[in-house]
DNA sequence: ATTTAGCACTCATTAAGGTAGAGTGCTAAC
DNA sequence: GTTAGCACTCTACCTTAATGAGTGCTAAAT
């Protein structure tokens, strides 16, 4: 479609614009070691790659900006056919340590991952349907208050405190928790509002009286959603970006990723591997004019979780690509190893 | 000190910029209702004000602005006294809520203080010093990995993960953690440590094998330092203020926000009741035009935890000092009323 | 048929000058 | 003690001019 010479001269642009951050001009270029043309040629090719719409002006007499489909055709074209053969044991380290939970991993790849890009990093957890109740527990506190405490076979723990109604008598509550434990124990917590209706509830109503209002409140404490975690490194970091100078944008941005949902729906795609959207092509119009990256971690066929990175649509594609790509593989890899390690 | 006209004008300065924050003149002043004084006769006290450096110019021929001093007097002087006799249940029923733990009362406590105000709160969870272990438990994971969760007496529960070293069977850990359950419940947090090596470690001598391996194992699992919880509320309501169009104000302010140390140390005056410090009053550089105001709760005599506002200095004083005010006590109520259910 | 030098033209950026208006300080009258 | 009046100051905003980076186009060179 382009011809190399386009090619090079638009790669050309987009690297140095990337770097800069102001438009390229022809003089610029043809002074590059790997350009061997003068000046007017590279004009004469810029007026190609811009009827073609790969590159714009800022107005009519300035040097040439990247268009979004430039980048598109930079990341589609230039860059993808590279990251297979890159060296992409960065981060390494980062996971040999000692077992620690999932949600401790991840928290530090979102610091490493914005630290390393001068981006912002989202990070959604890992999806806790494949893990398997491991205990149930419940500590009373008074007579009228206690905690309920989950522990998945994967380290998570969930707890919660509640005040124990008055027409639920200790002992009650102490063999509902038995029999929660003997027949929840190993199931998957995707599955375990259903075990329990199914299972559970028969055998309370034969040892428990008043099962009915326990049971209620017992599945509230128990059983309401599992908080989604969304953790943001380096919030701070696209401050420095000089697409932030304007205050407004600093403004909208940040009441974006204020809002959880919001930000929970940047990265709600089901699709696996990486995924670069750039621009316009983002659906939320507060980060039009990002870029957005994300990649996913899996288990298997079960897609547990999404790593991203936002930045300006000016970013440095192939170093993200790069990393992201090596981060996914590594949890995955980790998550494998887990899994295995619990042998089930 | 001040005249009566004195301060009844420095008193109309001060509202009004802290309302529209632009520099204040002679003639708006003239034209208030409370006023009678034509706009010369307001020049005159301006210029005595200015000469007792309360009141400012941003250069010669402008309106006056509050100094920092102006700020203070007004604080000490006129808010002050009228603080106690307002009507402070504007938080009642945030409290109100069914038994929840302190940190989360606290985390909502920062969100609607933010709200309330448009400033960013900063709140100092509960320490945990005065509550007291309820329990300890080992849940192990695989032959391999365990989780260590401990939950105390308010309902609060912390948890970690670990990999079981090959030396300790699984028998001498679950002795291990019976004896600490037996000897260690209902000591306070505080003391934790120490009953650990005066009372436990004698015991553990006798009943489990290679103890001494075991023991600085399980003190680092179970009693490493207990996380500061330190909720920020709104931060980027602050963006919204003009003082705020100034970008690389917003870059020192962010940067400083992310270190949670500088932060903490914000919060660190021993003192009871209302603080306030106004811009350059504040050690920190990064919010030295900045006022803070600080508030503990307590229960009894030990200090339990701080709440604070961080605003610009021409900051709404009396509206902050009051809720502040208002949710301390709420606080500190809800501590007492807690502890004596739960009858120590 | 490409490539390049040359040149007129465009537009952003910056500096310099110029005006309007808000606000002051001071003096003199009330 | 208070106020009207007035000259003065400084900012904010606008206009104008100069500079320079960069372009498009044409015609010559390869």
């Amino acid at each position: 479609m382009l011809t190399d010479r386009q090619l090079l001269i638009l790669q050309v642009i987009i690297d140095e614009f990337i770097e800069s951050a102001h438009p390229v001009g022809s003089r610029a270029i043809s002074k590059k070691d790997q350009i061997s043309y003068s000046a007017a040629t590279i004009r004469n090719v810029m007026a190609d790659l811009e009827e073609l719409g790969f590159i714009e002006k800022t107005h009519s007499s300035s040097g040439r900006v990247p268009s979004e489909k430039g980048y598109r055709y930079y990341v589609d074209h230039v860059i993808a056919p590279t990251v297979e053969n890159s060296n992409l044991n960065i981060m390494k380290n980062l996971i040999q340590d000692e077992f620690i939970e999932f949600e401790k991993l991840v928290q530090k790849s979102a610091e490493v991952l914005s630290e390393l890009t001068s981006y912002t990093s989202i990070i959604l957890g890992p999806e806790v349907f494949e893990t398997r109740l491991k205990q149930l527990q419940i500590v009373t506190l008074s007579t009228h208050t206690a905690v309920a405490i989950l522990v998945t076979d994967s380290g998570h723990v969930e707890h919660r405190s509640f005040s124990i109604p008055a027409e639920i008598s200790p002992s009650d509550l102490e063999k509902m928790v038995n029999i929660l434990n003997e027949r929840l124990k190993g199931v998957s917590l995707a599955r375990l509002a259903e075990v329990l209706s199914s299972e559970v509830l028969s055998l309370m109503k034969m040892y428990v009286q008043d099962f009915e209002r326990s049971y209620s409140y017992l599945k509230s404490a128990f059983f309401s959603e599992h908080p989604v975690k969304l953790y943001i490194g380096g919030k701070t970091n696209l401050l420095m970006q000089p697409e932030f100078n304007d205050i407004n944008k600093v403004r909208s941005f940040y009441r974006m990723m204020e809002n959880e949902d919001e930000v929970l729906n940047l990265l709600k795609s089901p699709e696996h591997g990486i995924k670069v959207t750039i621009g316009n092509e983002n659906e939320l119009d507060a980060i039009k004019d990002f870029s957005l990256i994300t990649a996913s971690y899996q288990l298997g066929d079960n897609q547990m979780g999404k790593i991203a990175l936002l930045g300006p649509t000016r970013m440095e594609y192939r170093k993200v690509i790069t990393l992201l790509t090596a981060l996914s593989n590594e949890m995955t890899d980790a998550l494998y190893l887990w899994y295995k390690n619990n042998g089930k």
